[in-house]
DNA sequence: CTGCATCCGAACGGATACTG
DNA sequence: CAGTATCCGTTCGGATGCAG
C-alpha cells in the first residue's frame, strides 16, 4: 500500500498508540521480559490504578500483550509483550527519535521556517 | 538519546500527531506543494470548518504548517508544510507501514500470540 | 497484591448558523 | 472564500474509596 494521503492508515496505530499511558508502557515491556502490576505503579509515576488497568486491558484486547494471572494468595499477575506488539517497536522507535531531534518545547530551539 | 523508557520522549511525537486530522492534514502537505483551505474541505470528508481551522491553526503554531494570506477579494488562503514539518515523514511512514502491514480490525486477522 | 466502582471535571470533536 | 460563534454530546483521564 502506497504512502499517500489518499491511502492513510496512519489512524489505526494512532488509535493504539494514543492512550496516554500506552506507549510507555509498551516501551517497559519492549526491554523488560515480564513485569508485574504493582512495578508498572512504581515506573508509570503518578498513574491511578483504574487507569493502569484499563490501558492494560486495552492493549491485551489488542494482542499486544499478554496477562498471566498466577492462582496464588497474593494475587501475581504478569504482563508481557506479545510478537504482534513487538512489531510497534521501529514505529516507537521512529517516533522516539524524531522527538529527541526536531521536539521544540523542551530545549527551546527557535524557529525553523 | 537512548530508546529507553526511562528517556521515552514518545509524547513530544504523540502530542502532535495525536489530533484526528493532523496526520492526514500533514501528509497531504507533504506531497502537494500548497493547498487551499477549500482543498482541505473536499478532500477531507466529513470536517467541519471549525474542525479543520483548529487543527489548522495547531499545526501553525507548533511551525509544522504554514499560512499564507492573500489580500484580495475573494479571500484566498494557502497552506504549506515547512521543512520542520517535513521531518515529520519518517514517523508517518513509519506508522503507516505498520499499520497496512499488522493492523488488524480492518483485515479480520487472527489473533497472532 | 491487583484490581473494581463511582463520581467528577476537562478536553475533544461534531452540528448548526452566521460573517467579512 | 475562509473562516467565527455557539451549543452540545462523548470521551478521557483523575480522585477517591472499597474488595477479593
Amino acid at each position: 500500500m502506497e504512502f499517500r494521503p489518499e491511502y492513510c492508515q496512519v489512524q489505526d496505530a494512532l488509535s493504539i498508540l494514543g492512550g496516554k499511558w500506552n506507549p510507555i508502557i509498551l516501551l517497559h515491556l519492549m526491554s523488560a521480559r515480564t513485569m508485574r502490576y504493582s512495578e508498572f505503579k512504581k515506573v508509570l509515576v503518578g498513574i491511578t490504578p483504574k487507569m493502569l488497568t484499563s490501558q492494560l486491558r486495552g492493549l491485551e484486547e489488542e494482542g499486544l500483550i499478554r496477562r498471566k494471572v498466577y492462582a496464588q494468595v497474593p494475587p501475581k499477575v504478569e504482563y508481557s509483550i506479545t510478537e504482534y506488539g513487538m512489531t510497534l517497536k521501529p514505529v516507537l522507535e521512529a517516533m522516539h527519535e524524531w522527538s529527541v531531534a526536531h521536539a521544540r518545547r523542551k530545549y527551546g530551539q527557535q524557529d525553523i521556517r
